[in-house]
DNA sequence: CTATGTAAACAAC
DNA sequence: GTTGTTTACATAG
């Protein structure tokens, strides 16, 4: 309000629209889909699914064995084909009965069963997107399907990897990312889905800065029965813009959202916003688009449509219902809660962050919603001979994996590593490569995983089925200043390493235009055609929040990214997956972006702030954007983008501290995910339920040297990790954990007695 | 000082 | 009017 004297002209801005290829694909995208949020078409199939599920039944090749050492928990191999959605309803049923004297617990994983095919990627990467969204959607249980986000259970094989998203409201819908099995909503209670589910978008009302003013406000407000969010009509989300911004963009497939379906996400899931709020929310919401870098514009083909996208680097693919789960059961989330307090806490930073250890009542009302289990992790020893065996299984993601792991025991060691900010620094100022700033955190990282990865990207886009490497290759157009640039690579050195996101980029100091990069990287994009658009130069320099950056823009780009191999090089982020599930490649990298989300401290998680601190890392603020590929020194996994996103977030949602942390037995040995991810042994190839052989997929580990880092040794040959899943009947929670697989010839020692006999549940294996 | 929120001036459509 | 960008300022921590 204040006219601030000192307001500083505006001279035009913006720059003329790029020619906008049209992506033929495209096309539909371009139209900013309304969330309707309730949608499509994927009912039907979801409908049968849940039909099945409901009849419990286990498909046929589910194996059950008592786990030996772990008294009421049982070992659950699980076809790649069964459905699993029905299997963890039935065991859960079986769980119930059994109450605390009976199975109560039971690990499940994947055995890969019936050869058949990979699992079929979900529809729904491909092209569709926008059009498509319809996916699979697969509805869960809970309560309201629609629009929001739902994470669904995936089908069959789908396990452990995959994301699906089937998100209903296309873009704007929000689809969460869903991270198949874990995602409790499973279990049906805990839907946190969409908080309200939302309906109605508003009818947008109006202006921005008409006040809607309380007055209004309240009268809406539903009838108080579910309590709370309801309640928490009056009151504000503790949430920051930010945050919620990401969450309505998270909430879709494509990962996607034009500005007016994020404000009706907000209004929808938020109904502080739609009723209480001051009109100029909107306008907050628009301000903080243009000023985080994390928030890339991209436009549609035909440039008519503007879509506002998150930065692969730096998006944890946060969504609402990772984040915290309702207190109440039975409503829908509400974030809201909380206080009202004027300032939207920190929101996530904390609440994120949450870990399980921190009191819950301390954050506003929310629940993490996935509680850790960490007696879960107990390694189980394959018998199997081959190491392979499981490759139906999972590959975790490493980054996955770790922070599984990572979750329970990191507190030992580990520090948490926070992210670092983003360092968005924006375009300016790169550090340059070597610009120290790395720092600190990075060291952490340094170890172990760089949490930071920008490998996330990945599915975004997956829908343009093919083309990884396309689109890293496609030259987007940068609206802005041709700047485009494409960075060089910058040598720089690894240091960057760990870093978050940015990180990534470190190198890639050439902060130029964040947005630029952006644009170039973000898988997304390059699967569409969009173009990116973004900041230009100007930003660089200015001053302005988010430039930060310190300097100068070191020109070069990382471009290197494309550039250079092609798989290698490929921003983590960028590779769209193709698949999502498909990618194997372990990927370390998201967790970090998030910062493992949880883990680092909010803030940092967050949404990285993107605001740069100016301060904070050295990193070019595009960092992040540019990812580089495989530069980034000790990130080098991060081309590896975990499979699916959905371990990221989920890891996220764990709250995992750290990989490098993690207690696992099988953990130590690896030091860093890194490791993990360059040791064989896993394979990730065998991803059963990636679609796609990772054969394709370019493994990172091979080409990026680590930096410095040392590498160590892969697993043991006798031993692998796959991720698998503990069902807890007795508080319906549904988590990841990383199993450390045992095969014959390793060490009896290690061994120990809870050896399981995995050649009863997987025949295959043998 | 940082992160966030808010208001506002402008620009381009 | 909408969308996007950028400043300026306020404020909590």
């Amino acid at each position: 309000m204040k006219t601030s004297p000192h307001r500083p002209l505006i001279l035009k801005r913006r720059r003329p629209p790029l020619p906008v290829q049209n992506a033929p694909g495209e096309t539909s995208e371009g139209e900013p889909k309304r969330p309707s949020v309730q949608q499509e078409p994927g009912d039907a199939q979801v409908s049968n699914e849940v039909a099945e599920s409901t009849s419990c039944k286990f498909p046929v090749g589910i194996k059950i064995i008592n786990h030996p050492t772990m008294p009421n928990t049982q070992v659950v191999a699980i076809p790649n084909n069964a459905n699993i959605q029905s299997i963890i309803t039935a065991l859960t049923a079986k769980g119930k009965e059994s109450g605390s004297n009976g199975p109560n617990k039971f690990i499940l994983i994947s055995c890969g069963g019936a050869p058949t095919h990979p699992p079929e990627p979900q529809p729904e990467a491909q092209t569709s997107n926008d059009s498509k969204r319809t996916e699979g959607i697969t509805k869960t249980l809970g309560p309201k399907p629609a629009a929001s986000d739902v994470n669904l259970p995936r089908p069959p094989g789908a396990l452990l990897g995959q994301r699906w998203e089937n998100c209903a409201g296309g873009e704007a819908a929000g689809c969460t990312l869903n991270t198949s099995l874990t995602n409790i909503q499973w279990l049906g209670k805990m839907s946190s889905d969409g908080l309200g589910s939302c309906s109605i978008k508003q009818e947008m009302e109006g202006k921005e800065n008409q006040h809607l003013e309380p007055s209004r406000v309240k009268v809406e407000e539903p009838p108080r029965g579910s309590t709370s969010w309801q309640d928490s009509v009056s009151e504000r989300p503790p949430y920051s813009y930010m945050a919620m911004i990401q969450f309505a963009i998270n909430s879709t497939e494509r990962k996607r959202m034009t500005l007016k379906d994020i404000y009706t996400w907000i209004e929808d899931h938020f109904p502080y916003f739609k009723h209480m709020a001051k009109p100029g929310w909107k306008n907050s919401i628009r301000h903080n688009l243009s000023l985080h870098d994390m928030f890339v514009r991209e436009t549609s083909a035909n440039g008519k449509v503007s879509f506002w996208t998150i930065h692969p680097s730096a998006n944890r693919y946060l969504t609402l219902d990772q984040v915290f789960k309702p207190l109440d059961p039975g409503s829908p989330q509400s974030p809201e809660h909380l206080e009202s307090q004027k300032r939207p806490n920190p929101e996530l930073r904390r609440n994120v962050t949450i870990k399980t250890a921190l009191p819950l009542g301390a954050r506003r009302k929310m629940k993490p919603l996935l509680p850790r289990v960490s007696s879960y992790l107990v390694p189980i020893r394959f018998p199997v001979s081959q190491p392979l065996v499981l490759q139906p299984s999972v590959k975790v993601p490493l980054p996955l994996a770790a922070s599984l792991m990572s979750s329970e025991l990191a507190r030992h060691r580990k520090r948490v590593r926070i992210a670092p900010k983003v360092p968005l620094a924006d375009e300016g100022v790169a550090p340059l490569p070597t610009a120290g700033p790395v720092k600190e955190e990075k060291l952490l990282l340094g170890e172990g995983l760089s949490p930071l990865l920008p490998v996330q990207s990945i599915k975004e886009e997956e829908t343009q089925p093919g083309e990884e490497m396309p689109h890293l290759a496609r030259p987007i157009k940068v609206e802005s200043p041709p700047l485009i640039e494409w960075p060089s690579p910058c040598p720089s050195v690894k240091e960057e390493l760990s870093q978050s996101w940015e990180e990534d980029s470190p190198h890639s100091p050439t902060p130029r235009s964040k947005k630029s990069y952006s644009g170039l990287r973000s898988p997304t994009r390059c699967v569409s055609e969009m173009l990116v658009i973004k900041r230009r130069e100007g930003r660089e320099m200015s001053r302005s929040r988010r430039k930060q950056h310190l300097l100068p823009p070191c020109v070069d780009e990382p471009e290197l990214l494309f550039s250079e191999a092609p798989g290698t090089s490929r921003p983590a982020t960028e590779l769209p997956l193709p698949s999502e599930p498909s990618v194997p490649a372990p990927q370390l990298g998201y967790s970090q972006e998030e910062g493992g989300p949880f883990k680092t401290p909010v803030k940092e998680m967050l949404p990285i702030s993107s605001t740069p601190s100016k301060s904070v890392l050295p990193l070019s603020p595009e960092s992040w954007r540019l990812t580089p590929p495989a530069k980034v020194g000790g990130l080098e996994f991060s081309p590896v983008r975990t499979p699916e996103r959905a371990f990221g977030p989920l890891a996220d949602s764990l709250g995992l501290p750290d990989f490098s942390t993690t207690p696992l037995k099988s953990i130590p040995l690896f030091d860093s995910p890194q490791e993990l991810l360059n040791s064989e042994p896993f394979d990730l190839n065998s991803d059963p339920f990636s679609s796609c052989p990772l054969s394709d997929m370019e493994v990172p580990k091979p080409g990026y040297p680590m930096v410095g880092e040392p590498q160590v040794a892969s697993l043991p040959a006798n031993r692998s990790l796959t991720e698998g899943l503990v069902l807890d009947t007795m508080n319906d929670s549904l988590s990841k954990i990383l199993l450390d697989i045992s095969f014959p010839g390793l060490e009896e020692d290690l061994l120990g007695p809870d050896n399981i006999n995995w050649a009863q549940l997987m025949p295959e294996l043998r």
